[in-house]
RNA sequence: GGCGACGUCGCCAAGUGGUAAGGCAGGAGUCUGCAAAACUCCCAUCACCGGUUCGAUCCCGGUCGUCGCCUCCA
């Protein structure tokens, strides 16, 4: 089987076939950055990652393209999001969107999201998006005011809305928007805004001097690195309309051809089924999620339910992941230790009916639309044959062990992201605090061939309340850190 | 009002025209010095009402409800 993917675009399943054989070009709206990404960046960008992930895996060469918007993405106030938050901290624009790109990049590498090859930013591209802002006018797209700004004329373009469904006729009916002065038609939107004296972040331009309207910068930046058009177009669903809307508009009225091929959209993060968002105050950054939650635990979360689902947070739901996630990792840390000492040969080989099976499933969900949940079952239900296995008494050879550990690195690990590949803790000094716990496990061992239980007890509890868990299994003590 | 989704066990969540994966929680066992972990067994007829069909949770229509977008948001 084939991978399929629905495409928002066409609203079916369609069967995945690049424009060049064997490598994949993907852009997916980033985000702006003025203030910390909350676990809703986070569900958007894991489960993209887990896509570009799994591209791989299939054996696609990816170009993943992903932007930073730092300039001209506007509240609804009019001002500039960056430039509020630099008046409001005495900084310069560009400070504060060195700040939290910063932390973008620092958050996304703690939960594990592999980074994009290129990461353009909107204020590097300004010249290629007025380039695209004069090409649009010539050709009869877009036209410029008196004031000196630049609006897609979205009469002129007759597809305008067919991502989102949305109709012209319809959109006036709703438009609470103010109109801005000098636009033709209430949906006409900015491709460049000229600016106040005040202004901070402005360039020359044919217009004046001014800044680039949001919408632009990713039909300029993905054209620019991926082409015309490209293989996969990613990006959160509220965004569909306006935002994707606009930029189809703007590279198509241009090209003339199909600015991306398959429209593949993350559904919502809600918190309480309400939607988490910078503006409603009700977000969540990834840095305090971090701080109770494994970032495998949260990864876990998101992909439980399916990339084109709305999830919805709670402390349940993901005390839920993180306790799925452990049971996983029993058996990966079970089949490592099991591979410390592993007698050399076959032994178990039977075993590998399970391996071929599971992989095949995992690899069928994924194939699916990239079925993230069904492909975590499958997983699960491997390690329920694992622990079987393992716990069965019979001799498992090093090659069958191997086997079963590559399931959890592949699969697990480079896939879904999940599985780390040591368990230990960053930071320490993971051989000296080995050796410590292997001495203490002797010495309870001894209390225990003693028959005093008290002594052995005791040294399990207050290595319990380190954070250190004994498990006395037939062939020995093992442990595990939390 | 318009556009787009969705409604599956206590919670989360896959899925299929022929009586429904998985995780968490719960109950009963096995194992263990006791635990823990693991394993075994138990635990849903898929919002409601019509229709198509030999047969629908899955197809069509309607009702109710929830959510996203239409205004900044991944």
């Amino acid at each position: 089987m084939t991978l399929q993917v629905f495409n928002r675009m066409t609203r079916q399943k369609e069967e995945f076939k690049p424009l060049t054989e064997g490598q994949v070009k993907m852009y997916v709206c980033g985000p702006t950055v003025y203030d910390h990404a909350h676990i809703g960046h986070a569900k958007t960008y894991v489960s993209f990652d887990v896509i570009n992930r799994y591209l791989r895996y299939s054996g696609y060469r990816v170009r993943y393209v992903q932007n930073i918007t730092d300039v001209g993405h506007l509240l609804d106030t009019g001002e500039d999001r960056i430039l509020k938050k630099a008046g409001a901290l005495s900084l310069e624009p560009m400070e504060i969107v060195e700040t939290y790109t910063r932390s973008y990049f620092e958050d996304m590498d703690a939960l594990g999201v592999r980074r994009p090859n290129i990461s353009p930013r909107a204020s590097g591209h300004v010249p290629e998006q007025i380039k695209m802002a004069q090409a649009l006018i010539e050709a009869g797209y877009a036209y410029a005011t008196d004031e000196g700004d630049v609006y897609f004329d979205v009469h002129s373009w007759p597809e305008y809305g067919k991502l989102s469904g949305q109709r012209l006729e319809e959109l006036e009916g709703g438009a609470r928007v103010e109109v801005a002065e000098g636009k033709r038609h209430p949906a006409d939107f900015a491709l460049w805004r000229h600016a106040e004296p005040e202004h901070l972040m402005k360039w020359d331009s044919p217009w004046g001097v001014g800044f680039p309207g949001w919408h632009i910068e990713c039909s300029a930046m993905a054209t620019k690195y991926l082409g015309e058009t490209f293989d996969i177009h990613g990006g959160g669903l509220e965004n569909r309309f306006p935002h994707n809307e606009c930029e189809i508009a703007q590279a198509e009225a241009l090209s003339g051809k199909p600015f991306a091929n398959y429209w593949l959209l993350t559904g919502s993060l809600t918190v309480d089924g309400v939607k988490m968002s910078k503006s409603l105050g009700n977000f969540i950054t990834v840095k305090d999620a971090i701080k109770t939650y494994r970032p495998e635990a949260i990864r876990l979360f998101i992909l439980s339910s399916h990339y084109s689902n709305p999830v919805d947070f709670s402390e349940a739901a993901l005390v839920s992941a993180q306790k799925g996630w452990e049971r996983l990792m029993g058996a990966v840390q079970l089949t490592r230790y099991a591979l410390r000492d592993a007698p050399e040969g076959d032994a178990g080989s039977g075993f590998q009916v399970a391996i071929d099976e599971h992989r095949q499933q995992f690899i069928e969900a994924m194939d699916d639309d990239f079925n993230a949940p069904q492909a975590l079952g499958v997983l699960q239900n491997f390690t329920r044959e694992v622990n079987t296995l393992l716990n069965s008494g019979e001799e498992v050879g090093r090659e069958t062990l191997e086997a079963i550990d590559a399931v959890y690195r592949e699969l697990g690990g480079d896939v879904l992201g999940i599985v780390p590949d040591e368990i230990s803790e960053a930071g320490v000094d993971a051989a000296r605090q080995d050796g410590l716990i292997q001495l203490l496990i002797e010495m309870r061992a001894q209390a225990r061939s003693e028959k005093n239980f008290a002594l052995s007890d005791l040294i399990r509890d207050r290595l319990a309340d380190l954070g250190v868990i004994l498990e006395d299994r037939p062939d020995g003590t093992v442990y595990k850190l939390q």
